[in-house]
DNA sequence: GTGTAAATGATAATATTTTTCATTTACAGC
DNA sequence: GCTGTAAATGAAAAATATTATCATTTACAC
């Protein structure tokens, strides 16, 4: 099950952050497409319909959302920085290094590892960051 | 063992790139610390005995580096793009979300994962990236 | 040495992200 | 439903980060 606009909309007023129609129309455009969308590209995509929503709203929008977990966040090797909509189950991306392609996978834990980090470093871990990059099968194939 | 800049030098030309004094000048920047450097903190410290060297040349350099693995690329958090000089064998980080400070860790192995998104998903896989983020032993107690 | 392709520095161009600030607006409290 | 207020917005500028261009220099194979 995804996040709902729904469920993000409650999450943003719980912490205090106004409910305004253009990070609805941020929430929408990300919430829309299973792709991980670049700060530019949801700018252009909200842009169409709303054409008076700013750059500046966007980057704002993203840093809230993000840091609430409720959209996630991508560091591919090329472009930094992409989003897609947080699913409440944790999971990871598979990155095709040609295409971009990005596959979400779950049913990976980390949790031993994490306590054995945290053990042996006094660390307090806050979260992680797992991503595979290759080729894929489409892009195989196309060489 | 870390790797020496005399590998380095060798792999440069085993690859038909020319082995030039500014590439050493970085490639002995970077393997002077083990700390994770921004390709501007990089700059900065190659700039201070050497001020010809431009900042074009770093990115090329490191662009260079990163691709034959020599260096290591880290995606953290807040800026994107560090480099620290690749450790033959290959290494995690746990980064802090307060200061920056980041650990190396190695001894876990995900290549049974590896395995197992390969033969779901059919991606050759080339690489990965793992880090894991949370509060150094120092930060967690300056609350 | 010499020739040549590759690399460099300087600079401009482009891309990305953050600030600033005057104006507008969501919404809590009535 | 009004009203006050802190938060959010758009527009523009500023700050950062990265890449491209090009004339000049240079590493290194021969």
């Amino acid at each position: 099950m995804r996040l709902t606009e729904r469920r993000i909309a409650v999450a943003l007023r719980q912490h205090g952050y106004k409910l305004t129609p253009q990070r609805r129309v941020v929430i929408r455009a990300i919430a829309s497409t299973p792709d991980h969308l670049t700060p530019a590209a949801i700018y252009q995509k909200v842009h169409q319909d709303h054409p008076t929503i700013g750059l500046a709203t966007i980057y704002r929008t993203l840093d809230i959302l993000a840091r609430l977990e409720l959209i996630c966040e991508l560091h591919a090797g090329g472009s930094c920085r992409s989003y897609t909509i947080g699913a409440p189950e944790h999971h990871h991306h598979l990155i095709c290094s040609n295409c971009g392609e990005v596959i979400d996978f779950a049913g990976y834990d980390l949790s031993p590892l994490e306590q054995r980090l945290s053990r042996e470093t006094g660390f307090e871990i806050e979260g992680h960051l797992l991503e595979f990059i290759g080729r894929c099968q489409n892009c195989q194939k196309n060489d």
